[in-house]
DNA sequence: ACATTTGTTAACCAAACGGTTAAACTAAAT
DNA sequence: ATTTAGTTTAACCGTTTGGTTAACAAATGT
């Protein structure tokens, strides 16, 4: 061991960190409020993590790692696509359900600064299409689907299982129904979102 | 008239706080580059719309008073379901085209302060979707589509329209395409939608 | 035991921020 | 011609911000 005491205040950091930018973006998010949710020094994070801007780099690796294995399995698992799309639309929202926050702080930061996607390319597995794409133009060919283009479906499948995390406010809104309902209706959707799109595919 | 000078610098300010706003959100916007951008003095920003918050808030009515009437089309129009989905995909999807901005916008700043939807219920022509309900419940009853809750069917318009707006540095990164790829598969969106929605709930 | 590295703190700093002030300017009203 | 009200500006202000400093504490190496 080089270090005398474990990385614990590290992990605080981080743990509080991923919080307030999460909940607030990293134009919301105050290094103090970081500090203070950490329970320590607000010169703890510089020692650390030297700037906010490199404190909110970890965090977001850290949750574009989390998210990515999961796109993962729609690209490039080897599975019937319909039992692909069976299996990620339930894993996809239960995981989501557990991690709310998340779908919206990846794309609310990568809007902010599209260039970011370089960056994280460089540093997390990034999944390919064309394994995907494959797939879905051999079922097009057999005539076991209508025709789609992979990336048509792709974007599909993804906005369906994504949007109603991140236009959650919205929706609710539009919808008219309370927080508990609306918890339902996500609930529901694990098997609903996968019936919807290979109806929609089935020939 | 009251007023000698026309509302020329109000609009200017508007126009310039939209642009800024939409790009950077309230907390990444700063009244000085709003200035700069209306090239009128900060003073002038704060003359007409006292503070930054309320500055904020006329941007955000204007931009949600845009979006409600393409979303009270699918709610209460009183075309049949099928037409329906077809033009308010057609229709929305070219709004979306010529306003890229502002779906994401709203939606972040939802994001940030959910309870800023019920003062926007106060001033702006909100739909309900009691209509569009008991239209999917007959369809359903009658059998001419399969079993599904107007809620989720509802949701599922949305995510489908609205989704490859808000997330395309993450689709374009996933899925590999560039820029103008991008934009045709978008504009290839307005027919494959409605193709895709109608075929997932016909019978 | 002592020197060195690593971890932690309180106090501090310059820059940026939203917002204010007071004076100057403009044009219509009397 | 003078008053009056609305408009615009430069300079200013207090606070908050991300970040630094220097001194101190704790652990490690020798």
């Amino acid at each position: 061991m080089t270090k005398h005491k474990d990385n614990k205040t590290e992990e605080q950091i981080l743990e509080a960190a991923q919080k307030i930018f999460q909940a607030k973006g990293m134009d919301g998010a105050r290094m103090q409020e970081i500090a203070d949710k950490a329970s320590i020094n607000k010169a703890m994070l510089h020692y650390y993590y030297r700037s906010k801007q490199l404190l909110f780099e970890a965090v977001f690796k850290k949750a574009f790692a989390l998210l990515a294995p999961q796109l993962n399995a729609i690209l490039n698992d080897d599975s019937s696509l319909e039992d692909k799309i069976k299996n990620f639309t339930h894993n996809y929202i239960s995981f989501i359900i557990k991690h709310p926050y998340l779908p919206n702080f990846i794309i609310q930061e990568l809007n902010r600064n599209p260039k970011f996607i370089e960056k994280i390319k460089n540093n997390v597995a990034f999944p390919s299409i064309d394994k995907f794409k494959l797939q879905v133009q051999k079922e097009v060919k057999n005539g076991t689907i209508v025709s789609i283009s992979a990336e048509q479906l792709f974007i599909n499948i993804l906005a369906l299982n994504i949007f109603p995390f991140v236009a959650s406010p919205l929706i609710k809104a539009f919808a008219n129904v309370d927080d508990k309902t609306y918890k339902r209706l996500l609930e529901a959707r694990k098997k609903e979102v996968s019936d919807f799109i290979i109806n929609a595919i089935k020939k």
